[in-house]
DNA sequence: ACCCCTTTGAAGTTA
DNA sequence: TAACTTCAAAGGGGT
C-alpha cells in the first residue's frame, strides 16, 4: 500500500502531460486556475530533466495521467512517501534539485513513524511558528473564537514562480562565489542571472513552475491566492507604493526609475 | 520579535 | 482590459 502510493505519486510527478508549443519564449503563461485555459505557449516538451529521470531511473513503467480517470483530489498524504523515498536520491540529479527538494513538493506529512514523517512545509502555521499552548476559550466572545480559529487555520503557500524556483536553486551558489549573505543584495545578482540566461535555460524553471502550479491546485482544489492575502502584516500602503510602484515597471518588471541598492564590491564573474 | 529590503512571476483586485 | 497590488523565498539589517 505505503510502496503503491509511493510510486503513483512518483508517476504523477514524472509525467504530467507536456505542454505544447517547443521553442518560443516561455512567457507569458495563462493562469492555469482558469480551467477553460490551453497549455501554456511556448513552453517546451519535457525538459531534459525528466527525460533524464524517465530513462534511467529504475522506476515502474510510466502511467500516462492524461489518460488516466484522477477519481479524486490528489492529498497530500499520497505524496509523503515519494518524498520520504526521494529526497535523498534525487539530490543526484542534474540540472536541479528544486523540483523535488522545493517545499511545495516536499510532501512529508504522514508516514506514521517514518523519520521523514514531518508536516508539509508549504502548510505552515500562520504565524509560521509553533502554536501557543490553549488557554480558557470560554472567556472569549463567538466572534472571537472564530476569529482565532480562521487565523490558526494553516496557510497553504503559493506554488512557486519560475524565478523563485531558480532562486531556490541558485542563491547558495552565489553565496559560495561571493561573501554576501544580504539576501536583498543576493536576490539583486539572481535577478541579472535570470535575465542573462538563455531562452531555454529560462524554459527549464518555466516548465518546474507550470508543474508545480499543477500539482499544488490538485492538492488544494479550492485553494486561491487570495486566502493569504491580508496574512501578511506590511506596512502602510502609501509607503509600499513609494517603494515599489513610485515608477513603473519596465518591459523586465523592474522599477528603473528607483534607485537600486548599491551592490558592495564583487568579482565580475558573480555579477 | 518582527518588518524591510530585493528580485520575478502568478494571480487577485480595482478602475 | 490595463494597471495596480499581494505574495511566494531568503536572511541580514534595522527598529
Amino acid at each position: 500500500m505505503y510502496k503503491e502510493t509511493v510510486y503513483s505519486a512518483f508517476n504523477l510527478l514524472m509525467h504530467y502531460p507536456p505542454a505544447s508549443g517547443a521553442g518560443q519564449h516561455p512567457q507569458p503563461q495563462p493562469p492555469l486556475h482558469n480551467k477553460a485555459s490551453q497549455p501554456p505557449h511556448g513552453v517546451p516538451q519535457l525538459s531534459p530533466l525528466y527525460e533524464h529521470l524517465s530513462s534511467s531511473h529504475s522506476t515502474p513503467a510510466p502511467v500516462d495521467i492524461s489518460q488516466k480517470q484522477v477519481h479524486r483530489p490528489l492529498q497530500t498524504s499520497d505524496l509523503s512517501g515519494f518524498y520520504s523515498l526521494t529526497s535523498g536520491s534525487m539530490g543526484q540529479l542534474p540540472h536541479t534539485v528544486s523540483w523535488f527538494t522545493h517545499p511545495s513538493l516536499m510532501l512529508g506529512s504522514g508516514v506514521p513513524g517514518h523519520p521523514a514523517a514531518i508536516p508539509h512545509p508549504a502548510i505552515v502555521p500562520p504565524s509560521g511558528k509553533q502554536e501557543l499552548q490553549p488557554y480558557d476559550h470560554s472567556l472569549k466572545t463567538q466572534a472571537e473564537s472564530k476569529a482565532e480559529k480562521e487565523a490558526k487555520k494553516p496557510t497553504i503557500k503559493k506554488p512557486l514562480n519560475a524565478f523563485m524556483l531558480y532562486m531556490k536553486e541558485m542563491r547558495a551558489k552565489v553565496i559560495a562565489e561571493c561573501t554576501l549573505k544580504e539576501s536583498a543584495a543576493i536576490n539583486q545578482i539572481l535577478g541579472r542571472r535570470w535575465h542573462a540566461l538563455s531562452r531555454e535555460e529560462q524554459a527549464k524553471y518555466y516548465e518546474l513552475a507550470r508543474k508545480e502550479r499543477q500539482l499544488h491546485m490538485q492538492l488544494y482544489p479550492g485553494w486561491s491566492a487570495r486566502d493569504n492575502y491580508g496574512k501578511k502584516k506590511r506596512r502602510s500602503r502609501e509607503k509600499h507604493q513609494e517603494s515599489t510602484t513610485g515608477g513603473k515597471r519596465n518591459a523586465f518588471g523592474t522599477y528603473p526609475e528607483k534607485a537600486a541598492a548599491p551592490v558592495p564590491f564583487l568579482p565580475m564573474t558573480v555579477l
